[in-house]
RNA sequence: GGUCUCGUGGCCGAGUGGCUAGGCAGCGGUCUGCAAAACCGUGUACAGCGGUUCGAAUCCGCUCGAGACCUCCA
């Protein structure tokens, strides 16, 4: 296993060039990576979910393959405006409102609950979580840097990136595919007064009108950063100018990550990132799913299973795993159906994970594939992220598991081992599934598990079915299921 | 309207020129007191029409259909 590890070469597709590149890191063993966190104004749902998940395989994967990564994921918390980027109202502030709140306390109470969700999900906890308003600072210099060069300008309190001088000697447009002539000439004209000078532009800094709560002061007026600052200001002063990774879903290449490389390039003179990763985005009925959509469903909601669209609740680990079965730069529609079948092969796959503690080596037999089974995981994770592959070639060794189970097939001390590191490896801290069921008291109840089992087969022995179908009908409404095999009764949880 | 992506068997979902993806469901069998699980076997799938090629789901063109971005959204 070690020797696939240490060959491993992975191939990265670069949103940037819109083709698979040979990742190699800036430097070597360490790894820098920023992700999009959530806005903090509404519960997660299955989107973030998959966001968030997407990029702890990467993290994980990374990790697993020996790279010291430092994982930065934003929370953002000030600066999201609602509607039109430049004259809605700020998302955390609208909230505070509405509720008659603080914002922060808005901001406390869905980053509280966007970690429980993602806890659930066993997502690991990025190296740095930043706030945007904790990092003003940071924000308001690189607006002056960018002033400073003259590709920002400020009118009546607010500084606006000038995107058509940018437009000059750079390529605005480079990672979205899009032209700036299109964009000028495309996007729509607001209703109401724009202080800017050409509707592309974007702003940096906001001046506060009167009645809005979420204000600093800064060299231009009591205001608010605009929103894409952020990413830009945390990533350069945790990853430095120039960094491995950046991510988010699709739905941000434009114009969020687009305006991160223009005002990132005229600040600091360089391209900020090597490799932009977009994961795609989950849909309802063919539509995209989205909180402005209305058609979100939350991740309470589907571990729940209170919601109209749900036949049942979903479990984390499902979810995790449907998730997971599909490849992060393709669509994922959502359906009842797609969620059982995920949920019967997760079960399948950690049964089999189970079966293959207890598995006895027989000596002397040869190995059985194991080898090209574990090569195939490392090649799938090392073609961008493949976890469908990986996790269909797991189940081939599930086959294998199985059948050395029934005693189909011999399984020796060397595959045996290799067995267990591949599945520990590949199942639980590469794809990051935790077995649900389980629980820390698992031996006591194994323990009284065998006790129930041997009086039963005591029954069956005698062939006192009526008892033996008792106990294991009445175990059956526990959720215990039992199987009798050929060496003897095994249990386990519906 | 502009830019881009996608259309795979009952469902989900891999696969970029020739060799079984996989999961779920179904069917037949083995095992079992009966079940369950597991195992074995089982599917003329690649939107349509043309073209390139010895050979195409895979490359090219067109048609149809779906979606994303162009406003906030993971």
């Amino acid at each position: 296993m070690t020797k696939f590890r240490n060959q491993a070469e992975v191939v990265v597709y670069n949103s940037l060039s819109r083709k698979k590149e040979v990742f190699i890191p800036i430097n070597p063993l360490h790894i820098g990576m920023y992700v999009c966190g959530p806005t903090v104004y509404g519960d997660a749902h299955l989107g973030h979910a998959r966001a968030a998940i997407t990029f702890d395989l990467v993290f994980r994967y990374f990790s697993h393959l020996g790279y010291k990564v430092r994982y930065v994921r934003n929370i953002t918390d000030v600066g999201h405006l609602e509607n039109d980027a430049d004259e809605g109202e700020d998302k955390i502030a609208q909230k505070a409102r509405l509720e008659q709140i603080e914002p922060m306390e808005v901001v406390q109470y869905y980053t509280v609950r966007y970690h429980k969700n993602m806890d659930q999900l066993n997502v690991l906890r990025p190296s740095i979580e930043p706030h945007a308003s904790g990092h003003l600072i940071e924000q308001i210099a690189m607006v002056e840097k960018i002033l400073k060069k003259g590709y920002a300008y400020e009118v009546d309190g607010s500084v606006y990136f000038d995107v058509e001088k940018y437009s000059k000697n750079h390529h605005y447009g480079i990672l979205s595919g899009r032209k700036i002539e299109d964009l000028i000439s495309n996007t729509r004209k607001l209703d109401g007064q724009s202080d800017k000078r050409n509707s592309a532009d974007f702003a940096l800094w906001k001046k506060a009108e009167p009645s809005h709560i979420m204000r600093w002061p800064s060299p231009w007026s009591d205001g608010f950063p605009g929103w894409h600052m952020e990413c830009s200001a945390m990533g350069c002063k945790y990853l430095g100018e120039q960094f491995d990774i950046h991510g988010g879903g699709m739905d941000l290449l434009f114009p969020h990550h687009e305006s991160e490389i223009a005002q990132s390039t005229v600040a600091n003179e360089k391209s900020p990132v090597r490799y932009w990763m977009h994961n795609n985005m989950i849909t309802l009925n063919g539509q995209k799913m989205g909180k402005s959509l209305g058609n979100a469903i939350s991740l309470d909601n589907i571990f729940a299973g209170n919601h109209p669209l749900l036949e049942q609740a979903y479990s984390p680990m499902t979810i995790r795993f449907f998730i997971l079965q599909a490849h992060y730069r393709s669509t994922l529609d959502f359906s009842n159906e797609a969620l059982q079948a995920a949920e019967k092969g997760l079960k399948k796959l950690l049964v089999a994970s189970t079966t293959l503690k207890k598995l006895k080596a027989v000596k002397g037999a040869a190995a059985q594939g194991i080898e090209a089974i574990a090569k195939a995981c490392y090649d799938a994770m090392n073609d961008d992220f493949s976890s469908p592959v990986a996790i269909a070639t797991l189940f081939d060794a599930v086959k294998l598991i199985n059948a050395a189970n029934d005693g189909l097939l011999a399984i020796n001390e060397t595959d045996l081992h290799q067995l267990k590191q591949l599945m520990d490896d590949f199942i639980f801290h590469i794809l990051g599934i935790q077995d649900e069921e389980a629980g820390s008291d698992l031996e006591l109840v194994d323990g009284l598990m065998q006790t129930i089992i041997s009086l039963r087969q005591e029954a069956r022995v005698k062939k006192d079915f009526a008892t033996s179908d008792v106990i294991r009908d009445s175990l059956g409404k526990l959720n215990i299921v039992l199987k009798d095999g050929k060496d003897g009764t095994s249990w386990e949880l519906k």
